[in-house]
DNA sequence: CGCGAATGTAATAGGATATAACTTAGATAA
DNA sequence: TTATCTAAGTTATATCCTATTACATTCGCG
């Protein structure tokens, strides 16, 4: 649907570039308040045009709430991909690790948005939102720099992931204020990064044993 | 607030227990689509009262989704309670986790008003919520079956909770479904139980180590 | 019994989503 | 170049929801 063609006016209309317009916009609202504070209304007054004038772009609220949902996921993997690509002593997985919990913390509303709503979940299988949900995804198997060895790799990577987000929802929430404030988020997640790293290790000697022993 | 005289009457006024019935059917109606599908008209119409009756019992909508949030926090209590209780084979760490687990997808809508939202971090230290979830994350470190070895029973607690919701938060997302189908939820909850495990029985050596090298 | 607080209702304001009918601008083709 | 078609936007409006105000009822207590 998005020309490919015509870079310079991409899609000028009457009032400019409303579709990406209303998205910049929305993600803007969402930084706070999360999906709640994205008002299609407000929005419209924001950028001076009608109230209805975004149902031209958007079927309904949630099609614009996927719609700005695929945009942070794409600026997460943007995010990841430099944190992942920069020269460091540490290693891609933690950087790639304490990016996300940087991310999270943030952009806090963003990342209620991303995951926190069922808009992913609702996403079809082709879907822009699917696919950056996929690429997004894809970093985190790159970023634990191991060959595939079964489907071992896979579920580190998904492992580690949740792991990830729930040391950012409980961080959000306050678990960490209090009693248990003694052990950042940080040095939480690079415990969760470790664990990864051992466990992987293990894995690929264990995958090497029983192919050597099947040759 | 809550009348502790009074136990059949209750809160007996024109018509019944309007609080609690509130509570509840706004309960009901989380349970699928989550917050959103709260509506104090609509519960006020399913009760049988006038739309604005609702607001002599909670300020705003905020109040009410907070005391929701409160009694689902004591149900989840109750259900972990009741899980960690029944005897087994399994540890207990074991069966909080699955219990757990087990409670985000059943109760899907009521697992994102729990932990999805601000509420929970919005809630003031002394407030029925801030109990409300400080029992629950205290039968964690209870699941844990360890002794208060410095502070690293809660970081482990921490760190065993938040792998959890991570879990579900993605096994919501359908990053379940699709090429890392394999590792099942209950698999990976399995594994960051045994992590948790061996990562305790290792603290707890080290530190009766070094309280024998004190001594 | 009667008074006051707790509880509920009716009326209403205000904000948000969404649709319908009409208008304007931009592109396309005879 | 102009007629026309379509994409994009506007005004008006229906509907739903939150929330407040002013008024009514009922329960419990002195």
């Amino acid at each position: 649907m998005r020309s490919q063609l015509a870079r310079k006016p991409h899609n000028a209309y009457h009032h400019g570039d409303l579709r990406d317009a209303l998205i910049k916009a929305a993600l803007r609202e969402a930084e706070q308040g999360g999906a709640e504070a994205i008002s299609i209304k407000a929005l419209a007054k924001q950028l001076g045009v009608s109230q209805p004038a975004p149902y031209r772009h958007f079927a309904d609220r949630d099609a614009l709430l996927t719609a700005v949902t695929a945009e942070a996921f794409r600026q997460l993997s943007a995010l990841l991909r430099e944190a992942m690509a920069k020269p460091s002593k540490q290693s891609k997985l933690s950087r790639l690790a304490q990016a996300t919990l940087d991310f999270g913390l943030r952009r806090n509303g963003i990342y209620r948005l991303m995951f926190a709503s069922r808009t992913v979940s609702c996403a079809a299988k082709g879907s822009e939102l699917h696919e950056a949900t996929r690429e997004t995804f894809g970093l985190v198997i790159e970023a634990l720099e191991a060959p595939a060895v079964g489907l071992l790799r896979e579920r580190q990577a998904l492992k580690i992931w949740a792991a990830l987000h729930g040391v950012v929802m409980l961080a959000e929430q306050g678990l960490f204020t209090g009693e248990a404030a003694h052990a950042t988020r940080e040095e939480l997640v690079e415990d969760f990064v470790n664990e990864t790293k051992a466990a992987l290790a293990v894995a690929i000697k264990d995958a090497r044993r029983q192919k050597k022993a099947g040759a």
